[in-house]
RNA sequence: CGGGGCGUGGCUCAGUUUGGCUAGAGCACUCGGUUCGGGACUGAGAGGUCGAGCGUUCAAAUCGCUCCGCCCCGACCA
């Protein structure tokens, strides 16, 4: 397991998260190219994750369904940007049974095509819509360069399909979703995270506009971590999606999507890790609490592990996840380390001296070393960790929300630009457009993230062009 | 697909330049003993077609050719 010290952040950012990746035993490479196997660690984090979200997508109104992982090649064919932006990275079945197929399959890189042909199947009437429907699965995309979590050539997400009457519930659509993820982000994995609109080159194949949410990771590189995407009439009219009004005319639906990945997983990772390894927030750990116990003999393990299980009794109760490492094999101070490199928000000791005292000592994952250790009273101790708990989610947010700021700046010339995103984000007024956008992708490396919704209001000066301004966009380096 | 690097026990690597003894080390693993409040110590043990094939040679992990795989950098992306 974890035998050694990580690699920090500042030496090596990209070896400190693949190895943490693998030692925190989220997740393992699989023997076919790209892909990967996510460990039962990094599974309860993923599941806490789609409860959470999932939850928020039933309190709006969304049924889960089934959709298969096969899709007539055709089908990808039938709107042309999608068609185009998908086709590069399509794993195809040709064979079935030993025999060659008549049709190509493809194997799902996203379902909007398949939904497409089904929502053209099952809408009549305008009294069918709207038609809101989540499918979780996983998709499969073939990418020329992969890391686990953040880009693998298949991973497992949610995609949300809808299909509505008028154009202005599309965008409602679109932007409340958008807002579930932004809540989630925030409040469950607390990540601060830019609401905002993709350019046109950003843009999800298909699509009229693409809403996101982005979020700064440790480096400062930018990591796209859900998308919202109002699809216009695009797909309608490529699958004939269509209803007859009131007035007994026919009309082209207008569809949504909407998707967040196991990447946030990732996300998650690298906002609030650091050299010890992960740091879980609280709300969406799998274990929020670790007990160790600690004693030298036969005569002290005894009366520890009573209280333990005691502990461990009134913590379940209070509904907390706590896990009591009772390995026989490997010593305290090993699992201090191996429980932070896991990121567990709360490590819990007890020992002899404990058991006499009734107390316990408490250590708190994002305050290393002595300062986020205390010695507590067993009484109440589920009331200190709920608490405590509280506490720790409320200080991640903060954190990282603090680090963004301080790595978000504002230049106001192509020269301090440059010196910009090398190392941050560069919110700045911008006048330019698809070229320009590709000039700067190509000197700086840096691309448009978004065009947040939250605008400063009035104008500026476009950091490149020169050109008045209306909107401020952020550009910076991305995953 | 272009440029670079690397394939030796589960992992990290030494050995390859200059062919030559039974292919080694550390970590991990198994069994025993002592340990246990910040990554324990010790004794014994198990584990290798040296990426694959062909060739050169008395002799190949080591030299040559071919192939395969992986990693890094670029073009593409939730």
């Amino acid at each position: 397991m974890s035998d050694a010290k990580l690699p920090t952040r500042a030496e090596d950012y990209s070896e400190w998260y693949n190895q943490l990746v693998l030692r925190a035993d989220l997740a393992d490479y699989a023997p076919v190219r790209g892909c990967m196997i996510v460990k039962p660690y990094g599974w309860t984090l993923w599941e806490n994750i789609q409860y959470q979200l999932d939850r928020r997508f039933k309190a709006t109104g969304h049924l889960n369904a089934g959709f298969p992982v096969f899709i007539p090649k055709s089908f990808l064919s039938k709107e042309k940007e999608h068609v185009e932006g998908f086709s590069p990275e399509l794993a195809v079945v040709t064979i079935g049974g030993g025999e060659e197929l008549e049709e190509p399959l493809v194997v799902r890189p996203t379902s909007e095509t398949i939904i497409g042909y089904s929502y053209a199947k099952w809408v009549k009437s305008y009294r069918d819509l709207p038609i809101l429907i989540n499918l979780w699965n996983s998709v499969v995309r073939w990418e020329m360069r992969t890391k686990l979590f953040l880009r693998t050539a298949e991973f497992w997400w949610q995609e949300g399909h809808t299909a509505h009457a008028t154009a202005e519930e599309a965008e409602a659509e679109t932007l409340q979703m958008l807002d579930v993820y932004a809540d989630f982000a925030i409040n469950e994995a607390a990540i601060p995270v830019v609401k905002g609109l993709k350019t046109d080159s950003e843009k999800f194949a298909g699509a009229l506009r693409t809403y996101t949410i982005e979020a700064m990771m440790g480096d400062t590189k930018a990591l796209q971590s859900g998308t919202s995407h109002n699809l216009g009439q695009n797909f309608a009219k490529a699958f004939e999606i269509q209803y007859l009004d009131r007035n007994n005319e026919t009309q082209f639906c207008w569809t949504t999507s909407w998707g967040l990945s196991t990447r946030m997983i990732g996300a998650i990772i690298m906002t609030h890790g650091d050299d010890q390894g992960l740091i879980m927030p609280p709300r969406l750990a799998p274990w929020q609490v670790v007990i160790v116990p600690i004693y030298k003999n036969d005569a002290e393990r005894g009366p520890v592990l009573e209280a333990v299980a005691r502990i461990k009794a009134e913590l379940v109760d209070a509904e907390v996840r706590v896990k009591v490492d009772d390995r026989d094999t490997v010593s305290p101070g090993f699992k201090f380390n191996d429980w932070e490199m896991r990121g567990v928000p709360i490590r819990i000791e007890v020992g002899p001296k404990d058991v006499q005292k009734n107390s316990v000592a408490l250590s708190r994952r994002d305050r290393p070393g002595r300062e986020g250790k205390s010695f507590v009273p067993q009484a109440g101790l589920a009331e200190q960790v709920k608490t405590t708990l509280k506490d720790i989610q409320a200080a991640l947010l903060e954190r990282a929300t603090a680090f963004r700021k301080a790595n978000t700046h504002e230049p106001t010339t192509y020269d301090e630009f440059k010196t910009v995103v090398e190392k941050g984000w560069a919110h700045v007024w911008f006048a330019g457009g698809r070229e320009e956008e590709a000039r700067i992708k190509e000197e700086t490396k840096a691309t448009v993230r978004c065009i947040p919704l939250e605008q400063p209001g009035g104008s500026g000066t476009c950091f490149y062009t020169g050109q008045p301004a209306t909107q401020k966009v952020i550009f910076a380096r991305s995953y």
